[in-house]
RNA sequence: GCCGCGUUGGUCAAUCGGCUAAGACGCAUCCCUUUCACGGAUGAAUGACGGGUUCGACUCCCGUACGCGGUACCA
């Protein structure tokens, strides 16, 4: 399957990329980094494969509550590093210190830890490339961002924002309405192109200044995405993106090169957010010599609002009645809540489940899948190219399913806080299983038990009485009446018993025992839903149910 | 504006040139159930548009339209 030492042919449109990685049954698989740059000039393009264990990593910034598709690509990430055998890594990407939310961190490994998708490394357990947090790693990406001035592909700037505005605001035009820092420009700028070495070194002392990358002109920069296939982009369209800020941190550009550069990541998958500055990491990655090391990328379509345009935020969530985040969070600052799919009764597996089929399937009708069969069948060149709708009512379909197929015992803990939560206190943890096994077919969401199921706990003070007035007489009465006695008397209180003891006294009265049945479950639920009648009276035994026989007949006149 | 990536029912989607175009969610009708559900059955509903290539195109190519993303000292 995996043909040790066999070599790429070397013309350009004939590279065999190697994609079906799934294949390979061994933790050490082989990996192709490749790159190829187009230029005008010598056709430059390194090919080489090598082996090596698959390594992974999420890299989130610390910002807020993890969203859907962050748990997606997390999940993607995962299954893909499980199935090889590989390791999948948390890194945090707090080089924004602006954008920095207190607690959004240990959100982030809250919410994995629910999902069941936890990081082999990571910031709070980890790891042999510790430390996992970019603030922390400072220092290494200055040393790389000299070094690329050294080697001429990046340059000192020291032009101040009121500079850089007023020359968007200068060159822009009709056709040119967002003038780039790039080649055609960056003559005009303060930065290390346009002053001499001595002017340079004595800024360098005086005034904050930033590094930017020396995008080249002319140059085609293509790369195959494991999704997507063939990218290619013109370095002309890129601006010179900062790669070091002048508080001395990495922009994302530079951190996620020198990261996944140090952090052996053999495979990159993200947003497709990320494709139009793929060519910038991937210039990275070749100035910086490291292009036989660098990752296969895959840029995961996103997931966008169910109705409406552009990709889910926060925002439509709580507004069309459902969570985009994977938990509740509270912003700290602001103190709103925004919901999560936890606490809306989401059992994680099927929202596991959910996300996985959102982008991706394995070509048969099979949609439920647990986490297992999910490693054994992903495959990331099944992943769809054009973002999906997400749709609620789905989503809880799935749900459904999964309260259906998981045992009471797994979820039971998280409804039994449902109902304390609302005021009803559980004793009897046996009865309480068998009532969410009676009820569990109507509940789609784990919220829902308690209003399938409160009656089990608790009597019902108000009745549905409009449900029975019309057709309620005192022969009826009579029977229930008798009836509080018969049940009194028998031997057990099994469903059964009970029924066939409540057809025989309807016979008896000549009263068919349809008409009774409505008016004994307003007696017992207050409404008309629920399992069936006799199911509840047996559960809440004898005494209970002459109880709520007595209180409803004295309301029914 | 420019650059990139997409486009099969309302939504998620199968299909790798042979289509009378799967399946699921949702919706409708019916059956089951003397409640509400579950379950079962049936039904309505799909290849953006225009050119090529081909015996044959949803599938390959080119345009157009539309959608999305990017165009920051944010990630």
């Amino acid at each position: 399957m995996c043909p040790n030492g066999s070599l790429g042919r070397g013309g350009m449109s004939f590279i065999p990329h190697i994609y079906a990685l799934h294949i390979c049954t061994s933790a050490l698989i082989r990996t192709s980094a490749h790159l190829h740059i187009l230029s005008a000039h010598p056709h430059i393009y390194y090919f080489c494969f090598m082996t090596k264990k698959v390594r992974v990593r999420f890299a989130p910034s610390p910002t807020g509550g993890l969203h859907l598709g962050g748990v997606r690509t997390v999940l993607f990430n995962y299954l893909f590093a499980k199935q090889h055998g590989g390791d999948f890594i948390l890194r945090i990407e707090d080089t924004d210190q602006n954008r920095f939310v207190a607690g959004a961190e240990q959100y982030i490994i809250d919410c994995l830890n629910w999902c069941g998708l936890n990081p082999d490394e990571g910031p709070h357990i980890g790891g042999p490339f510790a430390p996992y947090r970019q603030s922390e790693r400072k220092d290494t990406y200055r040393q790389h961002a000299e070094q690329l001035v050294h080697d001429g592909h990046a340059y000192y700037a020291f032009d101040t924002t009121g500079e850089l505005d007023a020359m968007r605001e200068k060159f822009k035009s009709e056709s040119d309405p967002q003038p780039q820092y790039n080649f055609f420009h960056r003559n005009q700028m303060r930065n290390s192109f346009t002053m001499g070495n001595d002017e340079v070194r004595q800024l360098l002392m005086e005034q904050p200044y930033v590094i930017r990358i020396k995008m080249p002109q002319e140059e085609q920069v293509s790369f195959t995405d494991m999704i997507r296939g063939e990218v290619s982009f013109s370095s002309n369209t890129i601006d010179d993106k900062v790669l070091l800020k002048a508080d001395g941190m990495p922009t994302y550009h530079l951190a996620v090169v020198v990261d996944d550069y140090l952090m052996k990541i053999t495979h990159a998958f993200r947003g497709e957010e990320w494709l139009p500055s793929s060519p910038v990491h991937i210039l990275l990655w070749k100035y910086l010599g490291w292009q036989t090391e660098m990752p296969q990328w895959a840029h995961l379509p996103l997931i966008l609002k169910p109705d409406g345009h552009g990709k889910l935020s926060k925002r439509d969530g709580d507004k069309l009645g459902f969570p985009v985040f994977a938990m509740d969070w509270k912003d700290p600052e602001s103190g709103e809540l925004i919901s999560g799919f936890k606490e809306k009764g989401f059992l994680p597996e099927a929202f596991v489940n959910m996300l996985a089929l959102l982008g991706w399937n394995d070509g048969s009708e099979q949609e439920i899948f647990n986490i297992s069969e999910l490693t054994e069948k992903f495959s990331i060149e099944r992943v769809h190219k054009g973002g999906a709708r997400f749709d609620f009512e789905k989503a809880k379909w799935f749900n459904h399913e999964w309260i259906k197929k998981q045992p009471v015992q797994d979820w039971q803990l998280t409804v039994k806080k449902d109902f304390e939560d609302k005021g009803i206190s559980i004793t009897d943890e046996l009865s309480f299983i068998k009532v969410l096994e009676l009820v569990k077919d109507r509940c789609t969401l784990l919220t829902d038990f308690h209003d399938q199921s409160w009656f089990f706990f608790k009597a019902p003070e108000t009745l549905d009485l409009a449900a029975i007035k019309p057709k309620w007489n005192e022969a009826k009465k009579q029977f229930f009446l008798e009836f509080e006695e018969v049940v009194g008397a028998l031997q057990d209180a099994e469903s059964a018993t009970i029924e066939s003891a409540f057809k025989d006294l309807a016979a008896a009265y000549n009263i068919k025992a349809g008409d009774l049945l409505l008016p004994f479950r307003i007696m017992l639920v207050g409404a008309k839903f629920g399992p069936p009648v006799f199911d509840i009276a047996a559960a809440i035994g004898v005494a209970q149910t002459i109880e709520r026989i007595n209180y409803a007949l004295n309301h029914f006149e």
